[in-house]
DNA sequence: ATAATTATAGAAAACCTTTTCTATAAAAGG
DNA sequence: CCTTTTATAGAAAAGGTTTTCTATAATTAT
């Protein structure tokens, strides 16, 4: 029914060369003389010729071909880090499959087994479950070049690079508390690393600062990227304001949560930042267009982006990369 | 250097039976002894294998591949609409190539014979730039199904899914129109039909309206789709409404219009919705993040997404699909 | 009991490349 | 002018599957 697809076969026969010196030509790892690589390339031109990739990678040389898993696109952080890897990708002829975990564990092994079936040439996982499916990249990470972002350093053979969280929820911490709140909350997702390790330093700068550390401050939800993170977070910190009417600032681990947070102190009419601070993570671009706009950490995420697809890049092609894989984060104070 | 993986000549190794019989278990499409059946399955376990999907897809089946087209991942509307796809992509063992084009006609046509020498099994383009693409996609759709979302009906072979645009249009405008709003400016981005189906209608009814179309209303900029396309419609519209003060609505052709045009207005000290009426057009979940939420035209990503795939995956496996392609849309009126 | 059928499983071709090995022709060296 | 080296290109194997064709064993029919 469908038309078929020149082959290096049908360039071999118009060319009149053999499908070897043809593949020469392709891949220009090999001396041809000048004039018959002209006669091949009129023919590979005539017939509208591109190679099969899944040929190519069967022979078992590369595929071109990546994975990206992310938790989900749901939250625009996701997309300027994908936006980030993209870039690279290009440059360098690879393709992405792009994975939604939609942050459940099942769906993430799953995820994984089917990349390695597919024979990509290397993984960027962000944010990954590692609790649950850290075995699976540790296993993985033996066959081809692993990369996580913003996780957790557990998996020996794998390479990481992570904006500094700790550094960055620090500052947040201590800004709050140089403006005098003593009641801070904190809201945060499920068991993952990113929102552990924000978790930790919650705890940790607060007791440095001599301020007990008060557990039902604390507010956790199911999931923290999707469409209903806003909701959800907004009807924990609905609870949460009218339970303790003392809360004077709030430490969200995402925009998306940060967002929710707003929303709650406006439907309680409550004054933001003067009765609320809140103070968001990721800076988004969500936190432009809220009013008022959203105080948040910076991640770049683009340049996360970059920075893991180069190494990725590297890794593959075995050349050495020179770069940073902890990457600076910022506190952009706007107007909650 | 990497471990190998198993192939299908260990387990029938390990078995005892030949390559036949394992590919025969394997994909249950010829009867196989059960005793048989068992001692294979376990070999398959034991060796934890799984096919190569290139080594499938090279003999000439299928890849269980398809690539996805978008104009971006930087608006909310792509990501549900993935979603969407992706949910019936994985009830069917499918996993796409998902192919960001930055709304760049040359990385989309690149895209394109990309996922031709990919040799997916089918393509899904959304809202793509027809009027330079189109020849492409003319070509492909006579090799493999390509579905186009809210795109024009200008290639023979190709199948479309679209919500229903001219109907979402036409609502806002004659409800602004109703509402008694004269001066109604329009904002689009480049020549795409989504756009130019929008301004048709703008035209249209209010000719029939009886209101004579002023042209210097219609703004148009570079891209409707990426982070920055907030921005540039807030600049736009801070020009128009400092040159046209008795413009008292807009219709804006997505979300992240709407939004730019509401931080124009809010930066003009302009009432919203009572001096100036913004109507967007997606609903996408930033809607009911600004203040005051935006009212917008619902598309239903995700049912677009999961009746795109649904077809999709009909047209691959050669059974028919009884569904709509045209899907409703609903004018949502929040505060502005 | 023998012939004809059916159930089951193996052998080999095909899919499209890359790459190693081999062969030829041209150039260089003596 | 003959031998050795070099430049160029072809032949064939390999990669991991599916599938058609073939072969054997088991069953049924006569």
């Amino acid at each position: 029914m469908f038309i078929k697809k020149k082959t290096i076969v049908d360039v071999a026969r118009l060319s009149g060369f053999s499908i070897s010196t043809v593949s020469r030509v392709l891949n220009g790892n090999y001396p041809v003389k000048h004039s018959t690589k002209v006669i091949i390339q009129e023919a590979i031109d005539l017939l509208n010729f591109s190679p099969n990739i899944l040929a190519r990678g069967l022979i078992g040389a590369k595929t071109f071909t990546i994975g990206i898993i992310v938790p989900s696109l749901e939250n625009l952080f996701f997309s300027e880090l994908i936006r980030g890897i993209d870039d690279v990708l290009l440059d360098n002829n690879y393709t992405a499959f792009i994975c939604s975990t939609n942050e459940d564990d099942l769906l993430e092994k799953k995820h994984i087994t089917n990349l390695v079936d597919r024979k990509v040439d290397g993984i960027i996982s962000i944010s990954p479950n590692t609790m649950s499916t850290g075995s699976y990249y540790e296993n993985i990470s033996r066959s081809m070049p692993v990369i996580i972002i913003n996780g957790e350093h557990e998996c020996e053979d794998c390479h990481f690079v992570s904006s500094d969280q700790e550094a960055g929820a620090a500052q947040v911490l201590e800004y709050l508390i140089a403006e005098g709140h003593q009641k801070i909350a904190f809201l945060r997702g499920h068991d993952i690393y990113a929102y552990n390790i924000k978790e930790k330093i919650y705890r940790r700068i607060l007791q440095e600062k001599g301020i007990e550390v008060d557990e039902s401050l604390i507010a956790r939800i199911s999931a923290g990227n999707s469409l209903s993170t806003v909701d959800e977070s907004k009807e924990k910190m609905l609870k949460l304001l009218k339970e303790r009417k003392n809360i004077t600032a709030l430490f969200a681990c995402n925009d998306l949560m940060a967002v929710g947070a707003l929303n709650a102190a406006v439907q309680l009419n409550m004054k933001v930042p003067e009765d609320f601070r809140i103070i968001g993570f990721d800076n988004t671009i969500i936190c432009s267009l809220t009013q008022p706009t959203l105080s948040s950490v910076d991640q770049s995420m683009k340049l996360l982006g970059v920075t893991s697809a180069k190494k990725i890049m590297s890794l593959i092609n075995e050349t050495t990369y020179l770069g940073e894989s902890i990457l600076e984060t910022a506190l952009i104070i706007r107007k909650t």
